[in-house]
DNA sequence: TCGCGATGGT
């Protein structure tokens, strides 16, 4: 860094010797296009603006491109509005700037300005609109950047055609998109592509098939479109083949192929083609780890990695890290997922959004919510997966009070909550017993934010009436419901029976349950609880009796303990582990010391393990 | 300076 300063120093210094307009120039435009940090660019400015060309017609535009590979667009905003009459070249800096830090809507805000100022925009100003409006699905607005297209005359232009096939297949207007290709002047391989792809966006794999056959070109690329798209419809016969005839395939392809079986829960065929790729490279990895942990195989998630580590020579990137932290949340494996902790921001993911928002989710399903809170405020950015983690993640430790505050900081900072939070937001109020709240907060979700209840709400809502004992308000709801209530909704209600004693609406919930789970042993053992309670031993025994005739066996509820290296898997009376005697025999002095200090074990619970044999 | 393909989070 020092020593990058020096260098700079130096140029500008030898510049500010001798210098023939132009090369000066040059000198310039190099000079912006190496700058690493807004420091350095700040320097570079001022002697650009000392050497009076902070208005060059050639230079303002590099210094707003530099701007954007910083991501500092309001400050590239800034240098753009000083301009009096900036030039083509420099609206189409602005607009790559701005497509390239996703800022789609302020492409769009920014395209109706220079029109509105009468000025003409050329071939390279359109792709990075059309995309804009395709990102943020304004087909409108893509309708009329298209006359304006066809107004200037580059309706033929390959470039703009290529875009414009892609925002309206996006946008589901695939006749649309069809008419841009027929119309096109050079049909190059990536419009056929671009076609074919819109065609596979529509789910229509027949057509993107008979196109890519009439193709009178195939590249990679296009081959590996049509692969994604048999993948997309889990057609992976289909998607092999293709890949077997193709004439040559680069690692992309194989990933792509990697992450087919593994999306498509084939983690044996998504193994052995790991095994055979020829080259391999983070993405690949990424495919064998993220195929572990969508199958739910986390213990492999996990020991993929760490073979990925000690036999490879790359280094993981944040999706590798992401994938790898919600096994360990999963898991429980709290030391790893320190490790990554401090590995992550070893390797530069510091100031990562999606690895940031791993963190939190981690420590907070691993049960340390203050140090989930810590990363949460200690990251700069957050987006609204980041606010949804840590509220979800204070609702579900009991600590509703500190998410109802996040919440509304979260409205002050002016985020817009989803779906989601309002299930973080109902479930505080479900653990602070604020039935108020709750009924408010779901009124608001619906008024204010125009967030349609899904089934999740509704169960929240249940939930809340239920264990505050509202049985009949809980049941209303239930009936109020537009969809069909699902088994969690009868089993929140069934639990809230027990509780308080409802028996009719504990049968009803019972028989409504039964019908929607008839296989679901925990349903059955719910009865028996409720037999139990009332008394009625004869019934739980003959349950018992007929569970085990029916051949319904409730599979043990396993817990997961971190011990050394590894994750230990255990449950209530197990012993499948080697050093059971021990365990067994700790556990005995440990509650005999807690009996010296009054602590009575819980009898009637411990009897619910019952069903493990 | 420009347009097509692979991974990740509540």
């Amino acid at each position: 860094m020092q020593c990058k300063t020096v260098r700079v120093a130096m140029v500008l210094h030898e510049l500010a010797q001798k210098p023939p307009h132009r090369l000066l120039a040059e000198k310039f435009i190099a000079l912006l296009q190496s700058s690493k940090a807004m420091k350095q660019l700040h320097q570079i400015q001022t002697q650009i603006i000392a050497h009076g060309f902070s208005h060059n017609e050639y230079i303002a535009p590099k210094i707003v491109s530099a701007c954007a590979e910083l991501k500092q667009m309001a400050y590239a905003h800034k240098v753009f509005d000083e301009i009096p009459d900036p030039n083509v070249a420099l609206w189409n800096a602005m607009f790559r700037g701005y497509g390239k830090t996703e800022s789609h809507r302020e492409v769009i805000v920014l395209f109706s300005r220079m029109k509105s100022m009468d000025i003409l925009p050329n071939c390279f100003t359109f792709p990075v609109v059309i995309k804009s409006c395709g990102k943020m699905k304004r087909l409108v607005e893509g309708e009329m950047v298209h006359c304006v297209v066809i107004k200037c005359g580059f309706g033929a232009n390959p470039y703009v055609g290529t875009t414009l096939i892609e925002m309206y297949a996006a946008g589901g207007l695939i006749g649309a998109a069809y008419k841009v290709f027929g119309e096109m002047f050079e049909r190059n391989v990536v419009a056929w592509t671009s076609m074919i792809n819109g065609y596979i966006l529509c789910g229509d794999m027949v057509s993107a098939q008979r196109l890519f056959d009439l193709a009178p070109e195939r590249d990679i690329v296009l081959w590996n479109t049509m692969i994604a798209g048999y993948i997309e419809l889990s057609d992976m016969v289909a998607a092999r083949k293709l890949f077997d005839e193709m004439p040559r395939q680069d690692v992309m392809c194989w990933n792509t192929v990697l992450n087919g079986y593994a999306s498509n829960g084939d983690i044996e065929a998504c193994e052995r083609l790991f095994e055979e790729m020829p080259e391999r490279n983070v993405f690949s990895w990424n495919g064998l780890i993220g195929g572990y942990a969508r199958n739910g195989r986390f213990f492999e998630t996990l020991g993929s990695f760490k073979r990925m580590l000690s036999e490879s020579d790359l280094l993981p990137n944040d999706a590798t890290l992401v994938t790898v932290l919600s096994a360990c949340a999963r898991l429980g494996a709290l030391d790893l997922g320190k490790w990554l902790h401090v590995y992550a921001e070893s390797i530069g993911y510091k100031r990562n959004v999606y690895v940031g928002n791993a963190l939190i989710d981690m420590y907070a399903k691993c049960g340390i919510i203050d140090n989930a809170l810590d990363v949460f405020m200690s990251m700069d950015k957050k987006d609204l997966i980041s606010w949804n983690t840590i509220i979800c993640g204070l609702a579900m430790h009991g600590r509703g009070a500190d998410a109802l505050n996040l919440f509304s900081q979260m409205m002050n900072c002016g985020g817009k909550p989803d779906a989601i939070t309002f299930v973080g937001i109902l479930c505080s109020c479900t653990h602070l017993g604020l039935v108020e709240d709750g009924l408010l907060y779901f009124q608001s979700m619906v008024d204010d934010y125009s967030i349609v209840p899904q089934i999740e709400h509704y169960g929240c809502m249940v939930d809340l009436l239920g264990r505050s004992g509202l049985l009949d308000q809980a049941m209303n709801f239930v009936r109020k419901m537009p969809m069909e209530a699902d088994a969690v909704i009868w089993a929140a209600l069934l639990g809230a029976c027990r509780i308080y004693k409802k028996i009719d609406l504990a049968e009803l919930a019972l028989e409504r349950l039964i019908e929607l789970e008839p296989k679901n042993p925990a349903n059955y053992v719910m009865l028996s609880n409720i037999y139990g309670d009332l008394g009625r031993w004869k019934d739980v025994a003959r349950l018992k009796v007929s569970m085990r005739d029916t051949g319904h066996k409730k599979f043990p509820g396993v817990s997961l303990i971190e011990v050394n290296d590894g994750v230990v898997e255990f449950y209530s009376l197990d012993k499948r582990h080697p050093e059971t005697e021990e365990i067994y025999g700790a556990l005995m002095g440990l509650t005999k010391l807690l009996r010296s200090f009054g602590y009575v074990p819980n009898i009637l619970e411990l009897g619910q393990g019952a069903y493990h044999d």
